[in-house]
DNA sequence: TTGATTTATTGGAACGTTCCATTTATTAGG
DNA sequence: CCTAATAAATGGAACGTTCCAATAAATCAA
């Protein structure tokens, strides 16, 4: 049916007996032109195998409508489901997403920005890799491309940035810790070259200090934020003369692999050792036991993250707010019953 | 520095004090120019912040260098770890393929179809989704892009196919449930409208007849392929006269479901019914009970199926050899110990 | 020196669109 | 029936690159 050599609007113009002008306006969907010489155009349109050139168009149209997901690590679960937010939104306006990984790796991650870049995007999501320079986004910055982050933050960017309110979700979950009567804390995984890093490391600290814990007792443990990093926290835990009675962990990647660490020394999460996550993804409910853990909602945050791109790009502004999203404890098995009476020191009215 | 409206290749001319055919000459790296000329060329570029436009090339270089994967399910790890497999090959091939995930929705695929060959991709690595029509790659066919299938194939098509050998893998699992002493099986999840679907229950059915079951005591219950649809499976299966003492599961997530529904009515996977994946996925090591799974190496065939697409585009062909993955049982703790002996029929030499 | 050869560089046309300024066809107003 | 206004369709230039053919500069053989 189809000739061989690609089909321009030429060969449509041609087949339909009109001009390119007029193939382009009907492509355009523009209100312009009969309505029966559109049928005639959209008929010839099937009937020669057209595509469409976004790149001819975008030469002259200087935007286009590509935008691009820059994700670090498409093997966490968690950064899976924020995808899918994205994508619900960005299906309704008719667009489609390109996602790329960069593994968690900064120069895979100059080497997906430049090839994004090259092919002319209209806005950029993306959760930049660990280790990011500050510098890595200046051409983005002064090509006027709009870039949102999502989830994680570069330490001094003017980048507007979507995520979750680390501080008051860690806060809430050491809370819990220390009302089921812990009163000596860990806090597993991560790396202080992260911000959340920092703020969720900030709002555990906060929690101890605020109801009573000691600094002593607050042991904090850095680590990788996979099930290795967990294992690996937990051991390190368990060599102090003094172990902890619980943890908080950086994510539930990490939590996870506390747990498998414990049952490997034969102790039980819950009842022989307190264990919360963060992020809550959706494996958390399902596990063996079920994980208590902060909910960050998300698939809503990567929805946010979408409508404000959508936006930037709408009023072809590169600024926008920040957006800290609200966060939930949701309290499952992994922190077991109530032991305040157990541990809780002699003495002390209520 | 960089000035405000973006720099072409004019700029770059002007300011190194060169022709504009000079400067797409370096920066095609041609061996052509003089190494002084290229260094003032490439500074220029530096100075007045290019970024390459590849629309504008394409439009005259006939075909781009970008490849596209299209994904199914993005929240499946398996499939994440597919991509991942073949990000490493193109990474080192220098490109950076585009993620598009089509949700499992045919209607979504099409749009991503569409739009990926309006970007004018090189390839694509596609893994179809559920209910793909026939039709639906036709105009990526006419179109002389190279298409292949990883995972899925579809029922009558030209296109390689990458897979694991889905027979095999399901036999191997059925036959180890049989060595077990099972004598009452199920198939769990999947459904009819998948290839690969048949290619797996084959390998249970034949397992099935040639180890002497017969074939009132193999059922199949089909059910969506996730957590969901496992534990909608074991339900079924245990609301029949005679349940099943053991199933495999159409992949791991269905065994994850079931095994959690086990665990609901009190039992324990492995202890009082046998369980069986398929896929393997990281998380199958981490159970607890580990799962037995059936290895299929995901990210092996990703590494192979991006391999045969750089081949085809090199070649400038649309065919390809199917690839069938060898596949392997990975025997952990889902399926109990050793039964033979207690359910053993009486009497049978050896 | 001169012409032949090699090495570097360059101008122009082409790629497939969009969009503006025009032209042509149609309708309305008087 | 003519003019003005409106509606529909069109040609041409431009977008940023590549690539070919052509030129300019340098080197060589004689």
């Amino acid at each position: 049916m189809a000739s061989r050599a690609k089909a321009t609007i030429f060969d449509i113009a041609r087949e339909a007996g009109v001009s390119k002008s007029t193939v382009s306006l009907v492509l355009q969907g523009s209100g312009l032109i009969r309505p029966e010489t559109a049928v005639k155009v959209r008929k010839a349109i099937e009937d020669v195998g057209y595509v469409y050139n976004r790149g001819a168009a975008n030469l002259r149209k200087a935007h286009s409508n590509v935008i691009g997901m820059v994700i670090n690590d498409l093997t966490n679960p968690f950064f899976a489901e924020l995808a899918v937010g994205m994508e619900r939104v960005f299906q309704s306006a008719g667009i489609v997403p390109f996602i790329a990984n960069t593994a968690e790796n900064p120069v895979r991650q100059e080497e997906v920005l430049k090839s994004l870049m090259e092919q002319g995007v209209a806005g950029l999501i993306v959760s930049p890799a660990r280790g990011t320079t500050p510098g890595a986004f200046r051409r983005l910055e002064l090509a006027g491309v709009p870039v949102v982050f999502a989830m994680r933050r570069l330490p001094e960017s003017r980048i507007p940035v979507i995520t979750p309110d680390n501080h008051r979700g860690a806060y809430l979950a050491t809370a819990h810790l220390i009302g089921k009567g812990h009163r000596r804390l860990a806090f597993f995984g991560g790396s202080s070259d992260l911000v959340v890093y920092h703020e969720r490391l900030g709002g555990f600290h906060e929690a101890c200090e605020t109801l009573g814990i000691a600094a002593r007792d607050a042991l904090v443990i850095e680590g990788e934020t996979n099930r290795k990093g967990g294992m690996a926290c937990l051991e390190t835990s368990f060599a102090l003369a003094e172990p902890p009675t619980a943890a908080l962990c950086f994510n539930d990647a990490v939590a996870f692999g506390a747990m498998l660490a414990l049952r490997k020394r034969g102790l039980e999460p819950g009842a022989d050792f307190a264990v919360v996550g963060f992020d809550d993804v959706v494996e958390a409910e399902h596990y063996v036991p079920a994980l208590t853990s902060v909910a960050v909602n998300t698939a809503g945050l990567g929805e946010r993250a979408a409508h404000v791109m959508l936006k930037m790009i709408q009023s072809r502004t590169t600024r926008a707010e920040d957006h800290i999203g609200a966060v939930n404890l949701v309290v499952r098995e992994s922190c077991g019953p109530d032991r305040r009476t157990r541990n809780r020191p002699a003495g002390g009215a209520v």
